[in-house]
DNA sequence: GCGACAG
DNA sequence: ATCTTGTCGC
């Protein structure tokens, strides 16, 4: 699929920031999503040493059967800084994103998209370079506070920063502790939701995620 | 100054 | 993210 260029690229956490400054305002942070969901890509990276394996895997929505495969190895490509975190994988999940030949109608990232300190997190950067929906799923908080949803299967309670609701902790699976749900791009956050419910029939984190976790893995030792 | 801090 | 064994529980 086409991707914009991801230039000019940051030199400094300066840089990086003015970087976002600039997108967030493109942001679509209302729509209701997908109006039809055929496919979903899960993205993820493994890192070791300083190297990084980027992997996107393309689910069929209905069945979660895997329809396509992208990997890509590099380096990383900014040091790891909270809130800056996107600049560090965005080169090589763009890289991997540019080898598929289907274009997915959602994108599933680990990590947040407004549930961020600037509100710009890796699911809206993400989002707005490739135009797609996207939304974040985070297996731990960035920023905010909220109250222990209940213990069964889809209960939730708001995620607030600074006075606004940015996001959910949501419960996947009874009993499990919660993951930290955020709009991206293209959908709101009741859709994110349902999404990320509907991708997590069976464990805490949505299949995209963890499909994708896997091949980022598998990529980085056979290599 | 002292914590908190996606992956 | 990654370093890591056994162990508690369904």
């Amino acid at each position: 699929m086409k991707v914009v260029d991801l230039h000019p690229w940051p030199a400094t956490a300066e840089e990086a920031t003015a970087i976002q400054d600039t997108l967030r305002p493109l942001a679509d942070l209302t729509s209701p999503g997908p109006p039809t969901l055929r496919t979903v890509a899960g993205l993820d990276v493994a890192y070791a040493d300083d190297r990084l394996a980027a992997a996107v895997v393309v689910l069929d929505a209905d069945s979660l059967d895997v329809v396509e495969e992208a990997t890509v190895l590099d380096r990383p490509a900014f040091p790891y800084i909270p809130g800056l975190f996107a600049f560090r994988e965005l080169p090589a999940l763009v890289g991997a994103l540019r080898e598929l030949t289907v274009t997915p109608d959602l994108l599933v990232c680990d990590g947040h998209g407004l549930a961020h300190p600037k509100r710009f997190g890796l699911a809206c950067h993400l989002g707005v370079l490739t135009g797609l929906p996207a939304i974040g799923v985070g297996k731990t908080r960035l920023v905010g506070s909220y109250d222990e949803p209940a213990t069964d299967r889809g209960a939730w309670s708001a995620l607030s920063d600074g006075g606004q609701v940015v996001g959910r902790a949501l419960r996947t699976q009874t009993g499990v502790r919660p993951v930290f749900v955020s709009v991206g791009h293209r959908a709101d956050l009741e859709a994110a939701c349902a999404l990320t419910l509907r991708l997590a029939p069976r464990y805490r984190l949505p299949e995209t995620t963890r499909l994708a976790d896997r091949l980022s893995r598998r990529t980085l030792t056979g290599c």
